[in-house]
DNA sequence: ATGATATATAAAATATAGTTTATATGAATT
DNA sequence: AATTCATATAAACTATATTTTATATATCAT
């Protein structure tokens, strides 16, 4: 019954439910979630620990980025996480995407930024 | 979310999943459950207070007992108690319906007891 | 090499949940 | 009316989870 408690536990937490949500679009690395939700980072780094230990989510090291996903390898996790994205369009849903979409509009802006810089000198991106 | 969080939290402690599955077969009163799980009574009614307040049990006066039985109201619910029933099905819980067992045979001999006695002084059952 | 960045982890502080013990309430029995 | 029984509630205590602040690690850029 632990794996079960452990399960419903996981999703038992507001941040971690705006989390999944967010994740609803597909993969996120830790800044971006940091800033769409507008919390501390290890804050955020504890919550993600939480629901890929639950097995939620998953994650990929890219570079210096840790990319997040839902993990789809559970059925029943899969369902459960299924049942969240549709319990969860509300207005906070809506206001942690319209942050996410601006700092990925800024992030996107300064590295063209630095391309331009780098083509100049005549290097590549 | 809040109440989403609310649903899941409330499935989140072993106690309260064991008592959902002892509900599986029926309607209960609150000293059937504290003797199956072994458990002193204010615990018990500590959590059938949490599963009544998230909507997944509910209640029923009778004379100086309360029954409870699963809340089949909510759809959403009765899905998660389902998936319950379906993975708690271990040592645990046929411990606990065994001692439930036992100690409804020792109401009912008990209760047979006194209607013996009152037929005998010329009482009904 | 040095500094900056992204993230994790640890320690301390705080908040929330669960447990125990004691007591209250209300219905049934004597 | 007094007692007993089933259950709830409250208060004090304990355990667990979350948050914060500080620091470590690893990668990338200079």
């Amino acid at each position: 019954m632990q794996e079960l408690r452990d399960t419903f536990k996981a999703l038992s937490d507001e941040t971690r439910l705006r989390i999944l949500k967010l994740l609803e679009h597909g993969e996120l690395c830790v800044c971006d979630i940091v800033s769409a939700l507008d919390m501390v980072q290890p804050k955020i780094s504890f919550h993600l620990g939480v629901l890929k230990e639950a097995g939620f989510i998953k994650d990929r090291k890219h570079g210096r980025w840790i990319h997040y996903k839902l993990d789809d390898a559970d059925m029943f996790k899969r369902f459960l996480i299924l049942s969240v994205l549709e319990r969860t369009s509300n207005a906070t849903a809506a206001e942690d995407k319209k942050r996410l979409e601006r700092f990925l509009k800024s992030k996107n802006a300064k590295k063209d930024c630095i391309n331009l810089k780098n083509t100049a000198r005549g290097n590549h991106a």
